[in-house]
DNA sequence: CTATTGCTTCGTCCGGGAACGAAGGATGAG
DNA sequence: CTCATCCTTCGTTCCCGGACGAAGCAATAG
């Protein structure tokens, strides 16, 4: 939600290394029904002795994975909550590699990845590697456009004074759900969005919200802010995708 | 979403390995703010020689957690996508100790797990333990009720004969967000639910959605469903909290 | 009471993997 | 061409932690 959540503050290695054990996963994923399973049943389940299945309950509970309820001679272990099931779905959804989905799809997804609109703004890879060139390249401060911004703006046709007369917010960040770095929302970005579009820099793609990079915008985007390396206008680079 | 969806098939062992050692979550939570940055910048962020953050790269950009660019003698490394990012945040989210909430909140939050409607039935420890005493006892087999259960039911004043008529799906599962496990829905949750409630074996609690158990109710559905050990109306046992 | 069962604690062994330095490509500067 | 930089591969050392059996505590049965 908030982007200023940042994960910096909690270790995450020791959470991970509590699910990283191949017993322990066993054990985890077994509670993962909801019920709660005794001691000894675990251990069978996980094929280790009941020594080695006691260590590692004992490990989940101090992390807080799990919580213990007492029966007599027997003790019922149980995931601890909500949170500690989403944590093992979302490793799982990630360890269960995507099912080849099919071409049209994955080009469609492909393509409202690199550009999209957000509203009325610039979306995706592009609109993440604009707003970035804008601040990387001093035209941006903060929510307000500097000297050198405004004449970078005016060159390509942006009203800059026009954007600012509007009850809107002027230069928000606005947070991209796919890449999880802002882009530039607001009347600004509206009217730079605009902009992009009347010169032909871009033009709708296939599907809805989809944005298409023209060889022109490449070209004139490339110029504009030289230096950059990651943006979809810089030249094509090598890609090396993970090994499958 | 779909309850359906089992984690049984996925191995997280693995990927929870990838994170679980402290120096590639370092790597990985520097690459969460989403910018792409060379391997020698990563491994003096880490704290290690470029031996080493090399050979960890390599294990995170087969895992498919990281891709990497190639521009000049540097390699830009970078987070493959957002389902990368989640898992990170999930885990973040865990591992942050829940920031002592208010003992109001705790307490309402306690309570509506304990109890509560969903729509107009049971849900929560309480309804998702019903559903499951209505199983185990037999009374309950696929999305019928067996003649056990319509005495058991009838006993208790539920027209099972009533729900039945209605255009009304009878007793679908309806998967429990707090417990992940499916408590009973449909028209005769409904039933069985207004029975609890004419009864005062429950009792609308606290807050909109909340109910609570009587001890009346405790004393009876005991009574009903002998041998149940997890159920909030069995009689008390010992709890131990992961220390903290 | 003693016997049995269920689980934990203790002591021990052993393997995987994380670390580093040195050497080996690859790329760009002069 | 030659040198410097950036990164990877190789070879080595070393330590963490997961496995088991045996013994030690509880709790129920008879």
């Amino acid at each position: 939600m908030a982007a200023d959540h940042t994960v910096r503050d909690a270790d995450i290695a020791p959470v991970a290394a509590l699910i990283a054990d191949p017993t322990r996963a066993a054990i985890l994923t077994a509670l993962l029904g909801g019920r709660a399973l005794a001691a000894g049943e675990l251990a069978r389940l996980a094929g280790v002795s009941a020594a080695t299945a006691s260590a590692h309950l004992a490990r989940l509970l101090d992390g807080g994975f799990v919580t213990v309820l007492r029966q007599g001679r027997h003790r019922y272990y149980r995931l601890s909550g909500p949170e500690a099931a989403e944590v093992l779905e979302v490793l799982a959804r990630v360890g269960a590699r995507p099912p080849v989905r099919s071409l049209r799809q994955s080009r469609q997804a492909r393509m409202l990845e690199e550009a999209r609109t957000c509203y009325d703004h610039l979306a995706g890879k592009a609109g993440v590697a604009l707003f970035e060139a804008l601040r990387e390249s001093g035209c941006l401060a903060g929510e307000e456009v500097t000297a050198v911004g405004e004449r970078l703006l005016a060159g390509i046709g942006v009203h800059v004074a026009g954007a600012r007369g509007t009850r809107r917010r002027f230069a928000p960040e606005c947070l991209d759900w796919t890449e999880r770095r802002p882009h530039l929302g607001g009347a600004l970005g509206a009217a730079v969005t605009a902009v992009l579009l009347e010169r032909g820099w871009f033009r709708p793609g296939a599907g809805p919200r989809a944005l298409t990079l023209t060889d022109e915008g490449r070209r004139e985007l490339a110029a504009l802010f030289p230096g950059q390396v990651t943006a979809p206008w810089s030249k094509e680079l090598t890609w090396h995708s993970p090994v499958t």
